[in-house]
DNA sequence: TTAATAGTGTCTCTAAGACATTATTCC
DNA sequence: GGAATAATGTCTTAGAGACACTATTAA
């Protein structure tokens, strides 16, 4: 949230729900790192997630979706809301920098705009497949790049937590719903997802064990192909069963790692 | 939501958050049913869940612990949001009848009020002890009752909706949170136990699974008491071990029913 | 003694977890 | 043949789930 807001329809207060933000933390999975897609307002020092606002005649899961296309460019990405935030102080703090932004954007809000009272923060976390991505910055942005969850920039407002609350509710979900179709490229190898897991739940996963539950459950199939890389034994691909994946997705599973 | 909006003050447009409400599912248990609190409001045929809207100066959390303890008179309720809900049509349809509720009560509204307007609800639910709860209707209600969830009166808006939701969310966090605890007496019975959680699952379990796993666990206790009631064995009284207990709730735990 | 409900023990089977060796590729 | 990474099988153990009888009370 709070960041799209330097674009300047956003003043237009017939068109947006006031008070309402949407916040939508955006992962991908590359180089073995989990990471998040954030953005830098002009002449700001501080970063926060991909935000925006509600239409009035949208819901707030059109208004991620659209969060997410905007700096993406891709659509119907998995896409979960997993809390709301709203507090007299969480954005207190950050409000001056912002309306600098405004400023030295050459937009002058008005003072007493909703956009710098209380507002409550609707938070979606979405994944998706980093190679696919061609980032694109909003007009107000100075910078949005891929930062590791593990070494992340100053954020503004609540946003450090706002990531924090993510990456809970994704390591809650990952057992429930077969997330790495989301996070890898269409075929991979099983060291890939392997690596996925044990970087998304942050702990080691035994290599065997690993394989024999995921296989088990059915959501991934064994390709007749190899990708050669390397001096040494080149890895089978393999790929999600799309039918069975839609089930897991539908009806949740249990993968116990 | 929108039901406490025949609050007066809430029109005072200083003083709340606009177009965020709060919504608070309340369930309790009794008479081995699940139960919900609900409230229809004066000339209304369909009822809403606890709802109600966010001060300025306090955290949704904060506004919807308000929201229970204006109906049950209970403070520090075992309180969790679940989910939002927001999109240009959920409330629509029951605009007028709530508009009529309003000049029944002697109210008008600005026509162009915030409160017919879009707004988000943000929705949690509750639970309590039934016994404790001395049920506390508001100005602009005409009644405030415990419904069986398992049988709705009409609903307004979209709140069969939430209340399916915070079922949905209930019934996941039974696995993870000692639900108990909030739900029943300091003291009670093993079968008071066991039916509760069949209750809320909506399925039988192994009496001997089901107290084996629960003892197991260390979070209740036997007490050296028993309840005589009936031409029958008498059972024992148990209590929740609160050490145990606390970190249950702090750290979650798997109760694999 | 009977009717009603409470309380408890055992067996089986599945699956989680621990663990180490062999296979392939390219240099 | 050596270096690097991929792939795979077995054993142990804990716990889930199925299952039925005995104990207590009061009428």
């Amino acid at each position: 949230m709070d960041t799209t807001a330097l674009d300047a329809s956003y003043f237009d207060e017939q068109l947006y729900v006031k008070h309402v933000a949407v916040d939508n933390v955006i992962f991908g999975y590359h180089d073995r790192e989990l990471k998040v897609l954030l953005q830098r307002p002009n002449y700001q020092q501080k970063w926060t997630v991909a935000g925006g606002y509600v239409r009035k005649t949208e819901s707030v899961e059109e208004a991620a979706h659209n969060i997410a296309f905007l700096r993406t460019g891709l659509k119907d990405l998995f896409l979960e809301q997993f809390r709301s935030f709203g507090n007299p102080s969480r954005t207190k703090e950050d409000w001056l920098a912002i309306k600098k932004s405004f400023e030295n954007a050459g937009v002058q809000p008005p003072p007493d705009s909703w956009i710098l009272d209380y507002s409550v923060s609707i938070a979606f976390y979405t994944l998706t497949e980093f190679s696919l991505v061609s980032v694109q910055k909003g007009p107000f942005d100075e910078a949005l790049e891929w930062w590791p969850v593990a070494q992340l920039p100053p954020m503004m407002f609540d946003h450090a937590l706002i990531i924090e609350e993510a990456l809970k509710a994704l390591r809650r979900d990952i057992y429930h719903y077969p997330i790495g179709y989301e996070l890898l490229p269409r075929k991979f190898t099983l060291p890939e997802i392997h690596s996925l897991y044990e970087t998304i739940l942050g702990k080691t996963l035994d290599n065997r064990n690993f394989t024999r539950k995921l296989m088990s459950s059915g959501i991934i199939k064994k390709l007749d192909e190899i990708r050669s890389i390397g001096a040494h034994r080149s890895p089978y691909l393999y790929k999600f069963e799309k039918k069975k994946y839609d089930a897991a997705l539908k009806n949740g599973i249990f993968l116990g790692f």
